[in-house]
DNA sequence: TTTTTCTTTATAAAATCTTTATACACTTGG
DNA sequence: CCAAGTGTATAAAGATTTTATAAAGAAAAA
């Protein structure tokens, strides 16, 4: 998911109908104005992450509307330009332009070109993290935490862990289970299995003679739940 | 007067020079490199506001020394290339190349492109200083503090260290960090990883024997954290 | 050369996994 | 009701793996 807005300021409507198509594709939320004047009110009410300008506009100078949306506006902005003469370029690239490319441009360098632009620009992004009432488990950081303390799992707990996080609700059955942490060959020792939820209990559940997220089945194996 | 430094990395002499009169006539101070070797080794020692990298170096390949650089070089950089396919371009874009030209190219717009990409990054912000506590990282002057005093690390010790500060909170497992410092062929050499591990412990941690910002997690990795 | 850094080997310590032992809960048939 | 059987929970000892650290030899840099 991306999520960055990016406003298109161009007069011509297979240009801006392209740009949307492409920029869309990408998960990028794409706004659009045909009119100098109506990029800059566009700009000022909802302002995007990125703006692609178009130099050619009909009612007013494309370098004119490049100063004005300087004024204030901070975030990057990208000329597309059939114009391609040096001084147009070094004139635009002065006036404030993060970069500028000659139409027709292709669209992968554009892409590159506007994701070059945002990166560093947009806020960091957090991990996902799961949450289960008073435990949080981050996949990518391999991260568990209960009441905002980090615990120390080891591998065989974790990887417990995160089968019965990724089947929430599910039935896990013993041979599952061993099969998946263990190996083939270790279908038969419940026992392991039995240690190590013993163990996760200890450690993740807030009375382990009372378990409340990881639920026994008797006879079949263990169920996962959130709240 | 400008006095911005630029470090030109190009192998063909005839470049260097055109480059070094053009960007000194513009009040540049400019520095020079022939190969990647060279380049790398240039702006460890002496950090540029900007580098020029030509992708076509006799050494090594320049979408790899763009990797590398930007492993702790945070200014930017621009590619000069005679490649103008839409991949090369894509990936060097990609790999953290803030601008990309094709040679050959036209100096006013080289200027122009340099101007606006120096002008980006002094906005945005300064050296970025990480502080954990006693300690500080300053990665673009490669500088490590402990107690305000400076600490020598060696390269290995300082790439270990600059992964573990670019993922602070998360777990690296041995592999990842074997494959990203020694390369590919070294994932199975987890004692390296532990004896440079132990040096850096000494430097860096109060006490080696407690450490506080290098957790192990054993069977897994390692993991940094800032407090 | 001398110095620094990296690689390799060796060994002790720590952490983790496996195994054993025992206790508990629950069901079922006498 | 009890006793035997089945399935589960937990502690703790033993075995194994993983980690920390020193130190010596090799390679690279100054």
């Amino acid at each position: 998911m991306n999520s960055a807005t990016i406003l298109v300021i161009d007069d011509e409507v297979q240009i801006r109908k392209l740009l949307q198509i492409t920029l869309e594709s990408n998960d990028y939320s794409v706004t659009q104005a045909a009119t100098a004047k109506e990029g800059m009110i566009t700009a000022a009410n909802h302002p995007p992450d990125l703006i692609l300008l178009d130099l050619g506009l009909p009612d007013d100078s494309g370098h004119h509307v490049l100063q004005q949306l300087r004024e204030w506006y901070t975030k990057p902005i990208i000329i597309l330009s059939v114009q391609s003469s040096e001084e147009d370029i070094v004139k635009a690239l002065d006036n404030g332009a993060n970069d500028y490319l000659v139409k027709p441009f292709r669209t992968g360098e554009l892409l590159a070109r506007i994701r070059s632009a945002i990166r560093g620009n947009l806020s960091e992004e957090n991990d996902p993290v799961i949450d289960c009432g008073s435990l949080q488990i981050d996949l990518s950081a391999r991260i568990v935490k209960k009441n905002n303390e980090i615990i120390k799992l080891t591998t065989t707990e974790y990887a417990l862990l995160c089968m019965f996080v990724k089947n929430e609700g599910k039935v896990l059955t013993h041979h599952y289970l061993l099969r998946e942490i263990w190996g083939p060959g270790y279908i038969n020792q419940s026992q392991y299995l039995r240690v190590f939820i013993a163990q996760l209990r200890k450690k993740i559940e807030d009375d382990a003679n009372r378990p409340v997220h990881i639920v026994t089945e008797s006879g079949v194996g263990y169920r996962f739940v959130a709240t």
